[in-house]
RNA sequence: GGUGAGAUAGUCAAGUGGCCAACGACGGCAGACUGUAAAUCUGCUCCCUAUGGGUUCAGAGGUUCGACUCCUCUUCUCACCA
């Protein structure tokens, strides 16, 4: 049993910092059932979690199982000032009203993965915001500029001569203070935030609390471009709010070597069962294609329900294997005649007239199923189905 | 506070008086090939009922027949010095 969960706990993880208190923690729950706080930071900026989210809510998840509490971080504090490390300096500051619109709807999203009954949710404002100026540079005494510049990016941007504003420096040790505050157990986080994760245990043992925590990094989960990371500004990510149909069709469209990095990270089979199909994949004896289908519908029926992801499967044999027309099109109507380029506009289809002109000479464009050519074509009254590329479609009635 | 460099389309980045709606790269879109894969190849990539017209190269003025390119001021960014 302990080592079923060890093994689960160790699935798919970067690298973990103090192994040993791990397995202590898990031996004691085991033994008396005793149990130990998991903590991880997310930050309220955008309201949708997307899957890159989730392979840290499916860790804790798992601690879920084994005698762990969940302690679901919310960054509000830091939030409202906005992470300046990064490019755009220019990020727009979030309201109040806005924060608590995400935090809302982030947690409703969580609760899809995590065990309610053993998550508490707690806000880094409530102790961030009162430590004010004479708590904030006691703070900062207890760490050397030398000791920052370890850090990686920073380091290479000072040696590049790259500007590193001070608040940068801030950051951590406001994340790390968070470790101090909250006491946890385990922290866990993405590899990209390591030292932030180390943060909190230097300034654990600064503040003089018997415990460090443990740490535990996941890596970041690439894309649907299968190189960068998952992230919702580089319009590659894969929704937990996604339709069904989206949600499937996302899946399917990734590389089958980006597949078996989903299947380690995000599917619920144990690892063994992974490497029964990849073995099989390699063999012939199994349809790399079949496989990623079984991977989209056990997916797309965490975040809804099996009828959908079946449905949603179906749906995509009929439009993509069949080249048939999806069941559900945004329907439009118009009076009069209307020339094409710009009925592809009002629809939604086409961005302009002029990039609906080049996509038609370009062989892009079908009007019920037939390939058009004819940029000057008029409707005249009637229903049409238009279709630009294999997947934007909209029904037009023209009266 | 002083000095210098810079601001070009989604991003990076050429262009330094007309040949510029602006080289190239990446991204994006589309076509071929497929498993709506990936890889590869090809085309397109400011807007407009369009062999033409309009608006762009940080912003505002100016010089010129003509400016992204020259001048002035403004804003912002960066570097160096203090």
């Amino acid at each position: 049993m302990l080592e079923e969960a060890l093994r689960e706990i160790n699935r798919g993880c970067a690298e973990i910092i103090d192994v040993q208190s791990i397995e202590k923690l898990l031996t004691k729950y085991f033994e008396s059932g005793e149990t130990y706080t998991v903590k991880a930071g997310f930050d309220p900026t955008a309201p949708d979690l997307h899957l890159g989210h989730t392979v840290l809510l499916q860790k804790l998840a798992s601690f879920q199982k084994y005698g762990g509490r969940v302690q679901f971080l919310i960054g509000d504090f830091t939030a409202t000032i906005g992470d300046p490390t990064g490019k755009s300096a220019t990020r727009k500051v979030l309201s109040k009203e806005d924060i608590a619109k995400n935090i809302k709807s982030y947690t409703t999203q969580a609760f899809k993965i995590l065990d309610e009954s053993k998550t508490e949710i707690v806000y880094n404002n409530d102790w961030l915001e009162p430590l004010g100026a004479n708590g904030m540079l006691e703070l900062a005494s207890t760490l050397t500029v030398a000791r920052m510049l370890e850090r990686d990016d920073f380091s290479k941007r000072y040696a590049s001569n790259a500007p590193i504003a001070v608040s940068e420096f801030l950051y951590p040790l406001l994340q790390g203070y968070d470790s101090v505050h909250l006491r946890s157990d385990i922290e866990i986080g993405g590899t990209d935030q390591k030292f932030n994760l180390l943060m909190g245990r230097q300034l654990q043992k600064v503040y003089d609390i018997k415990k460090q925590q443990a740490v535990l990094m996941m890596p970041i989960l690439e894309g649907l471009d299968g190189v960068q990371k998952m992230s919702k500004s580089l319009n590659n990510y894969i929704g937990v709010t996604d339709a069904p149909n989206d949600m499937f069709g996302k899946v399917l469209s990734i590389s089958d070597e980006l597949m078996w990095r989903f299947f380690e990270l995000l599917s619920t089979k144990t690892l063994d069962e992974i490497s029964d199909i990849k073995s099989g994949v390699e063999d012939g004896s199994l349809h790399p294609k079949k496989v990623k289908e079984d991977l989209a519908i056990e997916i797309t029926t965490r975040f809804h329900s099996k009828e959908e992801a079946l449905g949603a499967k179906a749906e995509f044999e009929r439009v993509h294997a069949k080249s048939q027309i999806p069941t559900d099109i945004e329907e439009f109507s118009c009076e009069g005649e209307v020339w094409i380029a710009k009925a592809l506009v009002d629809c939604n289809i086409e961005a302009s007239t002029s990039q609906a002109r080049r996509d038609i000479k370009q062989g892009a464009v079908k009007i019920n199923q037939e390939k058009i050519s004819d940029i000057n074509l008029q409707l005249s009254s009637g229903n049409y189905i238009l279709q630009v590329g294999k997947r934007k479609f909209a029904k037009l009635k023209v009266s």
